[in-house]
RNA sequence: GUGGAUGUAGCUCAGUUGGUUAGAGCGCUAGGUUGUGGCCCUAGAGGUCGAGGGUUCAAUCCCCUUCAUUCACCCCA
């Protein structure tokens, strides 16, 4: 399938890596993991994400369920997550609720470098509080993850998109600034006018990127609540040492964001996606999805873009080894090394051995790929006399064990 | 949805201005005496030259179509 790949071994186990980092950091702030199915009805991300968004418009996997439900692939899940906490009443007014989740999300889009059509995103959501303190809270755990990755260097862009009667004002401001400007537009921006303005900031046509800097900017039309928020999350990022860059360009395609939204970038590495993290406060989601008035705040990351970023900064995991080859030297041997291997097995020492008709030679060569650490030859003069010799195929010692207790050999480094 | 690039052995890539049996490195297999790897040496296996069609006496090479991969746009994590 285009845009959905095959995963082996290697690339599983940093993407484990990195998910790994996450849980740790995410649970040092008191999130808790949840997770809702990939299928949802198709009118959760109508309502939610915005019917008009290219997102809903173009990029979903929907189809209709036997009883006749359109339903869909999830695109996101923090509709998803709001559904499913309202659906166990994990959403009131009176508390506070911190939870994450990661998992595979589906958009049907042209894939490129960092863009997948199936992609993993780990997101986290803090529900119940609408204090600038549970911004920078969010903002600071996604931060400590982050750090705790290779990725390079990373940058964080903040800006406030305000309400949604703020952001109305605006919108009309900046309608009225690009209007007489069309001709000047390229014909992407020119469309942009109708049908997303917002976007219109942040194109990379050079005329209009010039524009757009002299454009109005969202902050001047916060109230002052907004206002004040925004200052508070500053102030509150500052004081914990995480820089950030205030850039009014930043606009986000989902339709619920209010106030606070951010993104993580990275300098170098992953092309024309550099984004790394966003998210956003969605202070009316809650409610416009039936829910009580339940202000959020909440992120998701791109797992295959951070293991872009991380393999082209030099992660290198250590790579699992087998404990022990054995190798048969005549079909005694052969015979015996099924039970054997079995017995070690048992207790969780990494065995293996070859199954075909192998020489002696070829079944060394076939531990030294493996990277074994140890081989153990098996003949009738070793079973016979009930004594091997381990050889450590790093250094090439061997040592003398008993072959009716091999366990034994283990033990010390096992325990 | 639009545009560009690429598609030759398992992998990374040469190559033929169209001409009989298509190459290298790595990897793989087997050997280099009797039961021991990594280095080295030798031999070997492995390719519908992405697919379909066209031009030609002849196409992997030219033309068309198609598919796949990839990068970028749109948009987004």
């Amino acid at each position: 399938m285009k845009g959905m790949n095959d995963l082996f071994s290697k690339e599983l186990q940093a993407r484990r890596w990195i998910t790994q980092k996450a849980l740790q950091a995410f649970e040092s702030y008191g999130f808790s993991q949840v997770q809702t199915p990939v299928l949802e009805e198709l009118s959760l991300f109508v309502r939610s994400v915005g019917k008009t968004t290219d997102i809903v418009s173009k990029e979903m996997y929907a189809l209709e369920d036997r009883d006749g439900t359109p339903i869909c692939m999830r695109p996101e899940n923090t509709a998803g997550t709001v559904r499913a906490l309202l659906e166990h009443h994990k959403l009131t007014q009176e508390q506070e609720c911190k939870v994450f989740y990661v998992g595979p999300m589906f958009r049907r889009e042209r894939p490129q470098k960092g863009r997948l059509r199936e992609f993993t995103q780990v997101g986290a959501e803090f529900f119940g509080t609408d204090a600038p303190t549970a911004d920078v809270e969010l903002l600071s755990m996604l931060h400590q993850w982050l750090l705790s990755l290779p990725i390079g260097k990373i940058k964080l862009l903040i800006n406030s998109l305000g309400q949604p009667q703020e952001r109305a004002e605006y919108l009309k401001a900046l309608r009225t600034y690009f209007e007489p400007l069309r001709d000047q537009l390229c014909s992407d921006c020119q469309r942009r006018l109708e049908t997303n303005t917002l976007r219109l900031l942040d194109c990379k046509n050079k005329t209009c990127s010039k524009l757009a800097d002299e454009s109005p900017s969202i902050l001047d039309f916060l109230q002052e609540e907004s206002k004040q928020h925004f200052e508070a999350v500053k102030n509150g990022l500052t004081q914990l040492g995480i820089e950030f860059e205030i850039t009014k360009k930043l606009v986000r395609g989902l339709d619920y964001y209010t106030r606070t939204v951010f993104e993580f970038i990275a300098e170098s590495g992953l092309g024309a996606q550099n984004t790394v993290a966003a998210g956003g406060r969605y202070d009316n989601l809650v409610e416009e999805l039936g829910g009580p008035s339940v202000p959020a705040i909440g992120f998701a990351a791109g797992i295959e873009r951070l293991v872009i970023l991380a393999e082209e900064n030099g992660l290198s995991l250590d790579e699992k080894r087998p404990d022990l080859v054995l190798v048969y030297a005549d079909d005694t041997g052969r015979e015996q090394i099924p039970q054997i291997a079995h017995k070690l097995r048992q207790a969780n020492i990494w065995v293996d051995f070859e199954h075909r008709k192998k020489s002696v030679k070829a079944q060394m060569r076939r531990a030294d790929r493996m990277k074994a650490k140890e081989v153990l030859v098996l003949g009738t003069r070793e079973i016979e006399s009930d004594e091997g010799q381990l050889k450590s195929l790093d250094s090439g010692e061997q040592r003398f064990v008993q072959v009716s207790n091999l366990l034994s050999a283990y033990s010390p480094n096992f325990v």
